[in-house]
DNA sequence: AGAGTTTATAGATAATTATCTATCTAAGAA
DNA sequence: TTCTTAGATAGATAATTATCTATAAACTCT
């Protein structure tokens, strides 16, 4: 009956052709920018970025940023695992660089 | 002596000029950021901006997704805290579209 | 080998949060 | 007013995680 299809017609329905970014995709670009969405460690990249050679071991930033050296520890893996810090240990201590590729790669995301 | 005075230069400290940004400025940005880091989230405006006038209502989103009502209200919600989201009543439904001038700064941030 | 320093790991805890079900509110149609 | 549909809120739960203390591992120098 036609009432019956006008009210179809009325109710919510998704546009056909609305496919969903791959969910695989998805969770990977959350996982990077999830390594990003932390207060602490957006002023880790920030000091790290400000340092000489764009660099910084652990413990330039327990100091500044007020932090057990673990955590700091903590936070450099979190960025290590994701790609976007690279370590380089020299003697005693481990220097860590940003992926600069990686980071402008974020940037695009919102382009 | 000498060898002390080698010894503390050898330690490691801080060096003097690295001032950390902000912590409320960190925390700000932290919270735009978590609110695109999360996968669905990611799916969420991936679909707007496929949508027709890149907008989308809540019901256009939970069949794509596979995901309840309320779910899909509570991320349109949290993308709207942190003003990406605009909502917009048209009768029974509230279509969503993008700022996209804060879509565009975060860009920036990693530029 | 032994002492001192830097970084990493283990384990614990408190806070955050993504999701669901159940319910309520808002708006339009009969 | 009553019914139906869209969206929001409340409350519960399981999973994630940022932080700490304690300890281990890596490295340097004597």
């Amino acid at each position: 009956m036609a009432t019956k299809i006008a009210l179809d017609i009325a109710q919510c329905a998704p546009a056909p052709g609305l496919e969903p970014m791959a969910r695989s995709q998805a969770t990977e670009i959350a996982a990077l920018l999830k390594a990003v969405a932390d207060p602490t460690r957006l002023q880790i990249l920030a000091l790290i970025r400000q340092g000489e050679n764009c660099q910084a071991c652990t413990c330039d930033l327990t100091g500044p940023l007020n932090l057990s050296q673990p955590t700091i520890s903590h936070h450099m893996k979190k960025l290590s695992e994701v790609g976007l810090l690279r370590a380089e240990r020299r003697g005693t201590w481990v220097y860590y660089s940003i992926n600069e590729k990686l980071w402008s790669q974020i940037s695009q995301l919102f382009d």
